[in-house]
DNA sequence: CCCGTCGATGTCAGTGACTGTCGTCAGCCT
DNA sequence: AGGCTGACGACAGTCACTGACATCGACGGG
């Protein structure tokens, strides 16, 4: 399966593109291509060895274009992300009342991850290429940062004191972060994710009853 | 308080500095200068409009030499951290052997973490700077990023399976995070960290157990 | 049907981060 | 003394990223 197909997936799952009404000036999808474009030149010969022109000339578009549609380099293979920091939030919002911070996450984070499942060649093409630079890497932790800030204005939108909000969003987004990696690293057996970020929560209810006081 | 007497004492607890014997062909400390020239500016300026060539001008060195001590423009201001990795690795490797993991980090968490109050007046204005730029804010990702594999691997060394490794480095690397913040934004009173350390891990109990949510 | 505006792109000329290469010169070693 | 090394300067080059302006099809009003 091509890179292209994968990515494809991936990014119209993602992203918000305007889409021209019919042919005009220029080929439409410019930010699709640049993205696809993006991503399989990093995959070829790796990301510092890839200029912004080279990827703009593959789109078929010019390097100055490619900074009109994304701020860096890096946030290319980012487009999305945002997107799913308000989803997030959106479900907490609407979590029981009754639900505990953590249960609400735990719950919404489930929620948020069962569609990833269906483009997991997409995601998996995508995560590869991330993983194997640490530039990419670093954009991708301000990603999660974002999405600890994201949930904790949820929790607090709830009721959730702050401090209880940070704790809670900061240990639930490490949990689902293991568990998104074992997903990812799940070779063989497709175990479905959002079991595995309920089964990652279980283990953290029983690593933390030990681990708070202090060992002697 | 000068930026720079606090910064003076924040990089030489943190550096190894290799400094010349007596007065060569050039001044010594090259490394120094040049970090406390960068502090100074990004607070005077700000990151962005700081250039290295000025960093270097005020250091009184050249661009090139500023590259020769440090990858990169935001790397200067995070020399040290791989020690704290490697220090805080042997202490969980010091952690008696009933320990339960969390608790070994927490522990270990506590003892990297006294130190750091002596010069709690270079770390504020440090994480002053870092905090207002978000380029900065993401290496600071990558610090703690290191921190979590460093302790994945020293958990792994005492035996610790690598999906508990995992899962403890990580939550406890967020409750240190917290922890941090809340001692960093405690202006008034000056808390231990160590101890806001220990709170935070209690809290996490709580939190992940379900056993009472504390009010913020 | 013509015309003015708009939006997406191209073109061009920068600035500044970062690198490769070579030259320089004290201190050190033999 | 003479060669070696280590830390630095000088210089040229690449590339990420930006600002300013031009271009031209689409679209709407007249």
């Amino acid at each position: 399966m091509s890179v292209t197909v994968v990515s494809l997936a991936l990014m119209t799952a993602v992203t918000d593109i305007a889409y021209h009404r019919v042919m005009g000036r220029w080929e439409p999808n410019a930010r699709e291509r640049l993205f696809l474009a993006a991503l399989e030149l990093y995959a070829e010969r790796g990301f510092e060895q890839t200029t912004v022109a080279e990827i703009a000339r593959r789109a078929g578009l010019t390097e100055r274009t490619f900074f009109r549609h994304f701020p860096d380099k890096r946030e290319v293979l980012f487009t999305g992300s945002d997107g799913m920091v308000g989803q997030l939030a959106e479900v907490i919002a609407r979590a029981p009342q009754e639900s505990l911070p953590l249960g609400a996450v735990a719950e919404a984070l489930g929620a948020v991850a069962r569609p990833m499942q269906e483009r997991r060649e997409g995601v998996l093409a995508r995560q590869k290429v991330v993983a194997a630079h640490a530039e990419l890497r670093e954009r991708e932790l301000v990603k999660r940062s974002k999405l600890v800030a994201g949930t904790v204005e949820a929790l607090e939108a709830r009721g959730v004191g702050p401090r209880a909000a940070r704790l809670s969003a900061e240990v639930a987004l490490g949990v689902f972060h293991v568990a998104f990696e074992r997903w990812v690293g799940a070779d063989g057996e497709t175990r479905e994710l959002p079991d595995m970020i309920a089964e990652t929560f279980a283990e953290l209810r029983e690593v933390a009853v030990g681990g708070g006081v202090p060992a002697g």
